[in-house]
DNA sequence: CAGTCTGGTGTGGTCAGACCACAGAGTCTA
DNA sequence: TAGACTCTGTGGTCTGACCACACCAGACTG
């Protein structure tokens, strides 16, 4: 057997032999072609897919930027693959809001046994951030985004916090849409920064059962307020 | 702009409209091309993309199975890109089996609440075909990750579904050479038929803190043991 | 007439070879 | 010495071709 699926084998076996890993270059593609006995065409269409997959990244040029390097951007592959699914509404809003609100209760609690964890810094100074009086709505929800990807990061699971990430980016779209419908968006947003305040609270005073309700609640909430106005 | 990312943008406009849905056929590749002004290597690549993401399936020949369609396979998607994640290390195993509890620990939680759910009834099934005598541990490896599957179906959650389907696929490979090292398989599985009978008994019986205490007991005492005999 | 064979047609899969823009490294020149 | 220059290797794209495949309609055969 030979083929595009010859050349992701290889080199998904190239990286669990650990002859390849993050920060690594792969071969050049011509190389690539001729070593595994496919044509250019062929190679290409593996990388690219190991591209859209987080896996790779792709510079034209030379230089330390050029070439197909390994990079680790799960967040990435997998946004993109919900980012379709959600396209082809074989997955639900309702349901991709639903994972959010378990990772993110689940996290919060196990942030709260750990209340000086470095992302929780990070978690606050974003809440700073999002204190400045100039922000339009797109910048506001990047900071909020950032700031519940952190709090999940947090909870030291790099799966989880990864899932995360790519729900962020899976809704981003729509949720931007979705606050220009609001009718009183600068109300929420005090709303919202008041709530983010209270969950980090709960999280630092090492209450998990406030923390997750706390930040059940906002989800959910958000999420109904965005729904009741965009029908 | 154009390239290959313009087609990947145009396939998912496409799907957001609504102007393409599961089941329909992409145009064929040539005409793609010409339609959207660029080459037949650059529609393809586009087209690899979409066919790892689970969105999309490609056949030869003519028929209803040739050309290329578009699906709705999210697991496989996700799937690909966990598996690959988990080659570059990057994604610790322990992290995957701890998005397994959480999920899982969840899931029975909501299925408690409605013990009439068919997807109950498949794992039912699952369990009596588990039984029989002449399973090697392929297939009875397969068999279990279905049961865990349809264990998470019950509740209801497509997004939830499709990740707990997705680490199934990325761990497959590993838990089956784990498998081969443990010291006394035939005394695991008749541990883990039971665990799994007590599971869905918790389950049926509408016990959800029953049932996800088991379930988390089962799932990391499986993974205990596995990482016990396989350094 | 019923059954079988045989091209025709359109599909994705792959290939070979070419040209482009790009970015760095080295070289030449004023 | 500072600037402009060519050289080289990278990914990005295009063109045109051939293949295997599977259906389908028509011709052929008994």
């Amino acid at each position: 057997m030979s083929g595009y699926g010859a050349v992701l084998r290889h080199v998904e076996s190239e990286l669990t032999a650990g002859r390849l890993g993050v920060g690594q270059q792969l071969p050049a593609e011509r190389r690539l072609a001729e070593d595994l006995g496919v044509s250019r065409a062929t190679v290409r269409e593996a990388i690219r897919v190991l591209q859209a997959m987080g896996v790779v990244r792709s510079g034209v040029g030379s230089g330390p930027d050029a070439g197909t390097t390994v990079i680790a951007d799960p967040a990435g592959g997998l946004g993109a693959a919900l980012r379709l699914h959600l396209a082809t509404r074989r997955l639900p809003m309702a349901d991709l809001v639903g994972t959010r609100v378990m990772i993110e209760s689940h996290s919060v609690r196990a942030a709260a046994a750990a209340p000086d964890h470095p992302d929780l810094a990070r978690a606050a100074e974003l809440l700073t951030r999002m204190d400045a009086p100039d922000l339009d709505a797109d910048a506001f929800h990047q900071l909020d985004a950032d700031f519940h990807v952190a709090l999940t990061a947090a909870a030291g699971n790099a799966v989880n916090t990864a899932i995360m990430a790519a729900l962020r980016d899976a809704i981003h779209r729509t949720v931007l849409d979705a606050v220009q419908a609001l009718p009183d968006w600068s109300r929420t947003a005090v709303r919202l920064r008041r709530e983010h305040r209270s969950i980090l609270r709960a999280v630092q005073s090492g209450n998990a059962d406030l923390a997750a309700t706390r930040v059940t609640r906002h989800v959910e909430g958000f999420h109904r307020e965005w729904v009741r106005h965009s029908t």
